[in-house]
DNA sequence: TCGTAGTATAAGGTATACCTTATACCTCTA
DNA sequence: TAGAGGTATAAGGTATACCTTATACTACGA
């Protein structure tokens, strides 16, 4: 593969494909919120995108990845999520803050880099923050369980992942103690979309719904 | 420090202090060649660095760095030279190569990464190539040893370092063995600025002056 | 079906970091 | 001291990646 995209190119990229470019458009509105630019910035990007042939562009529904599309943000994905591994594994760097700065390092990265700091970390196969470290140049963007805003009151999971990543929600529910690993039960979940309460390690824990649906459980059989 | 430059003027500022920058005006045909841009190009630039504070313009002489950009200079260099260890002691990557890679990663890493490496790392105080790494926010550009093609026929040293690092340079010195650490006889020095004839390990290796002017040595007292 | 929110395009502007060509200027050396 | 080589500036151009303002278009819900 080539890679000798610029940054902006690559984050854009990246953007469509947690935004679910590779299955349905994405409009390109949100690319353009995601971005943090206009969305006339986001359109001339869309553009550009086009004609080197990452994404496809379905007028006035959004953009879809094209293969190589999803390659590039696999590949940066990959990049990126290996580095968190690193930053918080090795050099024991903070768990939320971690995310942004691989998120500087992933453009810089070259190829012979990454397979050396796979074999160096051990061939992870998550995140530190739960997420699949997909493998190189793959097609399929992984994703498992359910969200914890989804569990039956009652019921109990055993938190898998935050999805997507951002440091606001990350060192939130960080300070909370709600990481990878974690079992949780549901308590209660108030009317009107109101908060859930939670159950984990003899506390109780309340957490708004929207936050809810950015944690993946794995739901436990027997509570 | 605020180091929100761009890649590009990191790049610069650290040409111009490894061409001397921080001691001798550096003419600014010298730093368009080693940024491989045109004379008007590194120009314009020049004017740019002088007009956010990193360098002074000496009219027909050339570029001297101020205090603020030779923190700069020292900062990149501090980073490439860390990053050039990992690369090498943990990453196993190759010796050569190790200069180049981290010259991408130099320009992404984030002070806290910087410092949570140098403790991972055990403090280390040279590059693989035997370059000093500069303490944070250093104003002074360290060197040291003598240029092995200034060695006296008959003497011995040890290498200390390879200065200034290039791949070609590097990969070449790296195949024949001329390693930091490695103690050396000049054996024959050729007249008309001929190559020296060197012996080390056992064997005798002939290496152009030119590139004997790379190579940093301790001169070793009782030969 | 009508209106609006969202989407698309056109037009013109900014900043960075390069380029070429042309001209002017300085310094050093023969 | 005259010329050559190196240095400086002017002028105009390219590509990227943003911006604003204005206008046009579409899809969908009330
Ligand atoms: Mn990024
Ligand atoms: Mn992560
Ligand atoms: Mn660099
Ligand atoms: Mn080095």
């Amino acid at each position: 593969m080539s890679m000798n995209s610029s940054e902006s190119v690559e984050m854009y990229v990246k953007s469509v494909a947690e935004l679910g470019g590779d299955r349905q458009p994405v409009p390109i509105g949100r690319v353009a919120e995601r971005m943090d630019v206009t969305p006339v910035s986001a359109n001339e990007m869309m553009k550009r995108l086009g004609s080197q042939g990452y994404i496809e562009h379905q007028m006035y529904k959004g953009v879809l990845l094209t293969r190589a599309g999803l390659t590039m943000a696999n590949n940066i994905i990959r990049r990126q999520r290996l580095w968190e591994c690193f930053l918080v594994d090795k050099l024991k760097l903070d768990w939320a803050r971690s995310h942004e700065l691989a998120c500087d390092l992933e453009h810089a990265t070259a190829e012979e880099v990454v397979e050396a700091l796979v074999s160096y970390l051990g061939s992870p196969t998550h995140c530190p923050h739960g997420n699949p470290i997909p493998e190189a140049d793959s097609q399929e963007l992984l994703e498992t369980g359910v969200l914890l805003s989804e569990l039956a009151t009652g019921h109990s999971g055993r938190i898998l992942a935050i999805r997507p990543e951002s440091h606001e929600v990350l060192a939130y529910l960080h300070h909370r103690m709600l990481l990878p690993g974690t079992e949780v039960t549901v308590v209660e979940a108030a009317p009107l979309q109101g908060p859930l309460t939670l159950h984990m390690n003899d506390q109780e824990v309340v957490l708004g719904l929207n936050l809810a649906s950015l944690v993946l459980i794995e739901e436990l059989c027997c509570p």
